[in-house]
DNA sequence: CTGAAAGCGCTTACAG
DNA sequence: CTGAAAGCGCTTACAG
């Protein structure tokens, strides 16, 4: 990696351009130079460096995708439709967590300015104009999970109050009166808009008397927690919503660890349809998500985006979900 | 992020130099100067060119990653450990997906060249004189899950083999007798080593008549399928050593489906402790590796050796594990 | 305290 | 078919 070009270009007595040109075949060179190239950059293990030739080239063939964290199926499932794409397409991934936090995500967009060509986001507590404020002009970026109609980015959103009422609205029909939600992280546009979708349902069937709402923060431990808080009030809900299947997993356990049969006594329904939910024991009646769709989606858009980025419009989409009814229910 | 040095230099009214030693703290600066350097910075919206930076600088503070995959709890978790350490040392992460392809794993090495100053690998599949030819010499880099003791680079491993004789000898304790293998990908470095230390527990209790092996992927499905094809065997197992946690959870819900219950009739062990296998239902005994630990050592290594790349010397490491029962064995 | 200039490792017209 | 030179956007001695 230190060896650099002008090194090939000597041992193999040729010119600097000549090398670059057998290496990026941007040209005819005749065979017996490019063998003697070819040749002095295998012995020097000589590999051409990046940073320097995204610089002439001003482009890099990678994507920086910025995330409130990487973890779990559910980030696992939306990277693998992204580096499906993205590696089809011959471009890398740049990553870098910005747990939430502004300062850090200020500094996650300053570290990948002019090293990737286009950005994915995925910060579901900023908003609008402070985006705006934040992003780079130049660089062409999709919003996840966040502000469905921002004028200035292509925004990829799960249609997350249709989901959550499609959840409740079928232990409704089952029977369900004192349905009770366990909410997604605070501050969280997905969070806000499932927790919408489950008041939504409520309401709509008369049953506001019975609504009932506990913290969590998409994980399954704060799942766990949050359902051992619900068999701690005085009347216990026969039918659990879990903003995601994570906290739908914790959740069983916990009923489970205290004798509560799931579905008999209580029912429980997840959002996402992670991979674990059809091996769950009850497998998870859930709301399917195509997160692999999401994340390939939003990888082809910054694509084109990047391809032509001057006639390149804004555009606005809906991912859609569906109820899929498994075992957890009764 | 078109906007460069110059033009901020142009509309302030001094040199780049000024510029460049205000956006560093290099130097000092006057207030004024200062001010004005920064005035106009924001109103070009600049951001500093990082791709000339590290071009300059032959530092880019960013490791890469080769892994054969970035998908589910297991990689999550490691990612985790490295992000944590990585974040805190202010470095960035790039990541490519090698998919265990000779090629593929050519490309990601050729596109992190220049654009990383340490590499960590993990490509379970390729041996010691292959890394040693694919790696460009310069580079720190941490080898993961392969070749425990090669001369180049350093390593840091996790403790298979004894991990699976620690499982299948607790087992034994139980009682049982015919324990079945879901092993692990094939020509995978530590699915081999697994398989080797099921073996040797097997085989030191005089077990070998027992033995019975099927084949599996490490992903849940192949442990489901697995667990199947257990089941249509004359003689089923009364135990079953899956060779990580997912094929243990995929091959607890095809013993589930068909009525079999865990662990009364047959006992079930993983291996990793993913977060999950506390939360199943019954919740996992398995092997506990400490993910988050190996990601974050891992992470930590290359960071010396990115330091003082100089004086450091190779160094192999290796991860315990230890057994943690739980329910679903019997 | 600040500027002019060289240099980082490439690519790409421009000549020949 | 191949080379010399300019330029990509920075940083960093070197002067002053």
């Amino acid at each position: 990696m230190k060896n650099t070009i002008k090194e090939v270009a000597k041992q193999a007595g040729v010119s600097i351009s000549t090398v670059s040109r057998v290496f990026n075949n941007t040209a005819f060179v005749d065979e017996p130079t490019k063998a003697k190239v070819l040749l002095a950059a295998k012995e020097l293990h000589y590999t051409p460096n990046q940073a320097a030739r995204s610089l002439t080239k001003s482009e890099t063939r990678t994507i920086g995708l910025i995330l409130p964290g990487i973890f779990g199926e559910y980030f696992s499932e939306v990277l693998r439709g992204m580096d499906a794409v993205a590696s089809d397409a011959d471009f890398d991934i740049m990553i870098s967590g910005a747990k939430g936090i502004t300062t850090k995500f200020e500094k996650s967009i300053r570290a990948m300015a002019g090293r990737v060509d286009g950005l994915i986001i995925m910060s579901p507590i900023l908003q609008g104009a402070q985006l705006r404020e934040l992003i780079p002009v130049n660089i062409p970026t999709v919003l996840l999970n966040s502000d469905e109609e921002h004028p200035d980015f292509d925004t990829v959103n799960i249609n997350n109050s249709e989901g959550a009422y499609l959840a409740v609205n079928h232990l409704i029909r089952l029977g369900h009166r004192r349905i009770a939600l366990i909410k997604g992280s605070e501050n969280t546009y997905d969070s806000q808009q499932r927790t919408e979708g489950y008041r939504k349902a409520i309401r709509a069937n008369g049953l506001d008397q019975y609504r009932v709402e506990v913290n969590g923060s998409f994980t399954k431990s704060s799942g766990y927690d949050a359902a051992r808080e619900l068999l701690a009030q005085e009347e216990r809900p026969t039918a659990i919503f879990a903003a995601n299947d994570a906290m739908a997993l914790g959740a069983m356990s916990a009923l489970q660890e205290h004798g509560i049969a799931v579905p008999n006594t209580i029912a429980v329904v997840g959002f996402d349809d992670i991979p674990m939910s059809q091996y769950s024991n009850p497998k998870l009646t859930t709301i399917r998500v195509d997160l692999k769709h999401f994340g390939r989606y939003a990888m082809e858009r910054v694509l084109v985006a990047v391809r032509d980025r001057s006639t390149h419009k804004v555009e606005h989409t809906m991912i859609n979900v569906e109820l899929v009814v498994r075992s957890s229910c009764h």
